[in-house]
DNA sequence: AGCATGACGATCG
DNA sequence: GCGATCGCCATGC
């Protein structure tokens, strides 16, 4: 990786307890850049070879929104309803859920 | 150095 | 509730 903040949202989507799901807005938060949320995205899209449960990162609209950069556009949602995640449409119930990153980020 | 782009987020009409 | 806009900031050309 060629900067550390990258490094850093891997180690929090790497730390997303199963069956759970945060936000780039919550991560980016976490890690200092509250309104850096794209960047967060955009670090995972440069670490998508990574084996890291990128599917559980989603927006704060619980949208899938990086499904597209997956093999195939169901893919990520299949992940997340194998891990017990329910949907609401095409959206994931963050009511039942959305976990911040600072609560599982210590 | 300048400009376009993006797995976002908040606001506004 | 939805689409249009703007702000954010690292990357890449």
């Amino acid at each position: 990786m060629k900067t550390e903040f990258w490094e850093r949202v891997y180690q929090v989507v790497a730390l997303i307890p199963y069956g759970r799901v945060t936000t780039y807005g919550s991560i980016a938060k976490l890690l200092g850049m509250a309104s850096g949320a794209r960047m967060v995205g955009y670090a995972l899209r440069a670490g998508k070879d990574m084996d890291l449960p990128f599917h559980r990162v989603v927006n704060r609209n619980g949208e899938l929104t990086g499904k597209m950069q997956f093999p195939t556009p169901s893919f990520m949602r299949e992940l997340l309803e194998a891990e017990g995640i329910s949907f609401i449409g095409d959206k994931i119930d963050m009511s039942l859920h959305f976990i911040d990153a600072e609560v599982f980020y210590l």
